[in-house]
DNA sequence: CTCCAGGGCCAGC
DNA sequence: GCTGGCCATGGA
């Protein structure tokens, strides 16, 4: 076991975590407010402690974490300039400063917000797990079980009634079409030198990806930060907090995009993660 | 009971 | 190019 520590002004396990980016994180039994994240096939126990935060993992995966957990941005910089863009994006980046836009696993992130369409983070959550539990491969995290994120070959290999019964609903065709075509519709190295513009235009000919869905492959998956995912709670932002007279969620995103530029993915977040804990507080 | 969730597809204009 | 109806599921 490695242990990686880390300035943690800039780096909030618990904001980063629980903010929506992800949805294979788990609480330790053990350690009060640590969480075990799953990425692909790998593990790791990520937590703060005092003034700094630890990521823990296998020796192997210490270049993969770094990598994941975006270490080597600058984020007071990107604060810096939404303080200076004042508002609710200044509140909402004081308290989402810790908040870290990780590097998922490409795969992982491209059938898993498809999963998210019209859907809840808690049944995301629940789908994906029974999905890796039912299509991934078994590992093992110093002692402890749990199970990598499927291959496209593994989840190819499923019929389409295992999609549909591990809950995925009418999102059952997209994931099984997905997987049958995934080696001919996602090509991992030649969408990583794709403008976003093009990234965009790749993952929207894709069944059942949307403008939002692919906004989130391409924020998530391959760190392309003029993204800006517009969904519910976006649009909310948007209506209540902007004055805005947009309807159209595609016209919205470019708007901010235009608006935000290159610093648009991050302000997204501490925009998404902000309005959707107030509400959560007031129930 | 209805409404909602990190929306997208399809038919009909 | 835009709009409305429809799509499973489960929690509030």
């Amino acid at each position: 076991m490695e242990k990686l520590k880390f300035l943690g002004e800039y780096f909030n396990v618990k904001d980063t975590v629980l903010c929506g980016q992800l949805f294979r994180y788990f609480p330790s039994s053990i350690k009060a407010g640590a969480y075990f994240i799953c990425s692909g096939d790998k593990r790791c126990l990520c937590y703060n402690e005092g003034d700094f935060a630890v990521i823990e993992c296998e020796t192997a995966d210490i270049e993969y974490f770094k990598n994941y957990f975006d270490l080597s941005r600058d984020y007071g910089q990107i604060v810096a300039a939404a303080n200076l863009q004042g508002g609710i994006v200044k509140t909402a980046a004081n308290l989402g400063k810790g908040i870290r836009i990780l590097n998922q696993n490409r795969t992982e992130t491209f059938f898993s917000f498809i999963v998210s369409q019209n859907n809840n983070i808690p049944r995301i959550k629940g789908i994906i797990e029974r999905l890796c539990a039912g299509a991934g491969s078994k590992r093992d995290f110093y002692g402890e079980d749990y199970y990598a994120f499927p291959t496209a070959e593994e989840l190819a290999a499923k019929p389409l009634e295992f999609f549909k019964e591990i809950g995925l609903g009418y999102r059952a065709e997209y994931i099984k079409r997905l997987a049958d075509e995934f080696n001919d519709v996602f090509n991992e190295s030649e969408f990583a030198a794709l403008l976003t513009k093009d990234l965009k235009k790749r993952l929207l000919s894709v069944y059942g990806v949307g403008p939002k869905v692919a906004d989130c492959v391409s924020l998530f998956g391959f760190h392309r930060s003029d993204s800006f995912p517009v969904d519910t709670w976006i649009e909310k932002v948007y209506r209540e907090n902007f004055d805005g007279k947009l309807t159209d969620r595609t016209k919205i995103a470019d708007y901010f995009v235009e608006t935000f530029g290159e610093n648009s993915g991050y302000f997204q977040q501490y925009l998404f993660y902000f309005k959707r804990s107030l509400e959560k507080e007031e129930k």
